[in-house]
RNA sequence: GGAGAGAUGGCCGAGUGGUCGAAGGCGCACGCCUGGAAAGUGUGUAUACCUCACAAGGGUAUCAAGGGUUCGAAUCCCUUUCUCUCCGCCA
């Protein structure tokens, strides 16, 4: 969410960044605007009238005390009509303070200056590409093909004990997973992320904080009796472990990894983009996490694309980078990378990682403070990114390295599994 | 799930209707003391919003959250959430 503060001393400046989303806010901010100046005119008021309603209790405390029991009655009276404007204006605030909040909750985070402008995922600037393509044979299989080849996941399982798009791995298909994450897990680790393992269910304050709601609602999978709602990343509990809270500069910065299965809906999805692992209603994902500060926090975007692009490059797979334009960038992101890798026998890239700054608009929803060496109170910058998903880096692994004889096991992954080939 | 107890500042802990943002202690910061340190000692030490120059100063709110009683609530009442103890259930 923006700052009130900001929106009222940059107004064109909003405006004019948001266009680069795509994103019309003329009207929501005038209207924001409008109701600021209101609201702090109510909120003045009130507090004189609360200032006036308390030194009159303090004068009839004092009579009372001093046995002037009559002058108390009478300033007594005068405290009824006090009472019923601030009732009014309390009511009026809370009005005012609802609809701004709910007008500033719409406004998307503003993209950074050199966030390329653009209307779709055409218009995304491929920043970085490694890696060589492996020539396959025509005959190459998809990696639904692989998988029922090799008896390694099984979909119509899935699809059987619970629906589409929740796969059941087995044998070494099931260890393939396990040793992902794990080495995920540990390169995280070896790179100075500290390892949590969150709940998959939050609260609805939890999903508010990182944008989740009101945004999104309708693609997280929602527990009603309880009013839970199941993980879409671990970004969102972990996160969260940071909310209300106001944190020392030198504790900065703050490096999280976790892992954890994500849930998403994935309402309106279709066609090629859900077949196989490509799109999943439940799937594994090792996530890392950074609050910092503003002056660093594009220093460490930069760091965390380093850190994805080191794994990829262990794992062996054909990559690129891509920086999202303004039209293709998320509600909360400033600016995002994201991570593809080059599915041989589909013949195309597929997302396995993005990797965004999200500047203040997170933590000025959850209140993610921290206290600089003037002692001076600043929202805080996070970022986060995948590291990484794992359906379409299984997906890479298997189309692009079959061979006769089976689907190899890339060299860094081989002490996780325990195996170099999958026949 | 049932019964009971509780929730106060970074932490511990006073405070059962009056000027309490809240005693005291610990911690922390700065100063004095010291050759240096410890001890001792002095001062300071929440957050948000409004006013305002994001200064100083001032105002308001906040003692789990929300509502109520009252001229006045950390203190009384109601609701919710959470914690602890006992019982039940259970991986």
């Amino acid at each position: 969410m923006l700052q009130i503060s900001f929106i009222r001393d940059n107004k064109q400046i909003v405006i004019d960044a948001l266009k680069k989303k795509n994103f019309d806010s003329e009207n929501t901010i005038e209207r924001i605007l409008d109701v600021d100046v209101t609201r702090r005119a109510t909120q003045k008021k009130l507090d004189d009238t609360l200032a006036d309603s308390k030194s009159l209790a303090r004068e009839i405390g004092n009579m009372m005390k001093t046995g002037m029991k009559d002058q108390a009655n009478i300033l007594r009276e005068k405290t009824a009509d006090l009472k019923i404007t601030v009732k009014e204006l309390q009511e009026k605030l809370a009005l005012l303070e609802g609809e701004q909040n709910s007008l500033l909750v719409l406004l998307p985070n503003i993209p950074h200056d050199s966030v390329p402008a653009g209307k779709t995922p055409e218009d995304n600037e491929v920043a970085e590409q490694q890696g060589s393509i492996p020539d396959l044979s025509d005959n190459a299989l998809p990696h639904w093909e692989l998988t029922l080849k090799y008896d390694i996941i099984d979909f119509e399982a899935g699809t059987k004990i619970t629906g589409a798009g929740f796969p059941v791995y087995k044998g070494k298909g099931a260890k393939l997973q396990r040793a992902l994450i794990n080495f995920f897990l540990d390169e995280a680790i070896q790179a100075g992320y500290t390892e949590y393992q969150p709940p998959l269910m939050v609260n609805e304050a939890s999903a508010y904080a990182t944008g989740q709601l009101p945004d999104k609602d309708g693609q997280m999978y929602h527990a009603t009796i309880d009013n839970l709602y199941l993980i879409p990343t671990a970004e969102v509990p972990i996160t969260n472990l940071f909310r209300d809270i106001i944190l020392q500069e030198s504790q900065l910065p703050i490096k999280s990894t976790a892992y954890s299965a994500c849930f998403r809906r994935e309402a309106g999805s279709y066609g090629k983009d859900v077949r196989g692992l490509n799109r999943l209603h439940q799937f594994d994902k090792v996530e890392i996490v950074q609050v910092t500060t503003p002056e660093k926090s594009y220093e460490t975007l930069e760091e965390m694309r380093q850190y994805v692009t080191g794994i990829l490059r262990k794992l062996e797979l054909p990559f690129r980078i891509l920086k999202l334009c303004g039209g293709d960038i998320s509600f909360a992101s400033a600016m995002t990378y994201d991570m593809e890798v080059f599915s041989t026998a589909q013949k195309r890239w597929l997302e396995v990682s993005s990797i965004s700054n999200f500047e203040t608009f997170q933590s000025n929803r959850m209140k993610l403070r921290y206290k600089d060496k003037e002692g001076k109170i600043t929202l805080a910058h996070t970022l986060n990114g995948s590291a990484l998903a794992l359906p379409r880096i299984v997906a890479a692994l298997l189309e692009n390295n079959q061979h006769k004889e089976g689907i190899r096991i890339p060299k860094a992954l081989v002490p996780y599994t325990g195996f170099d080939n999958i026949s």
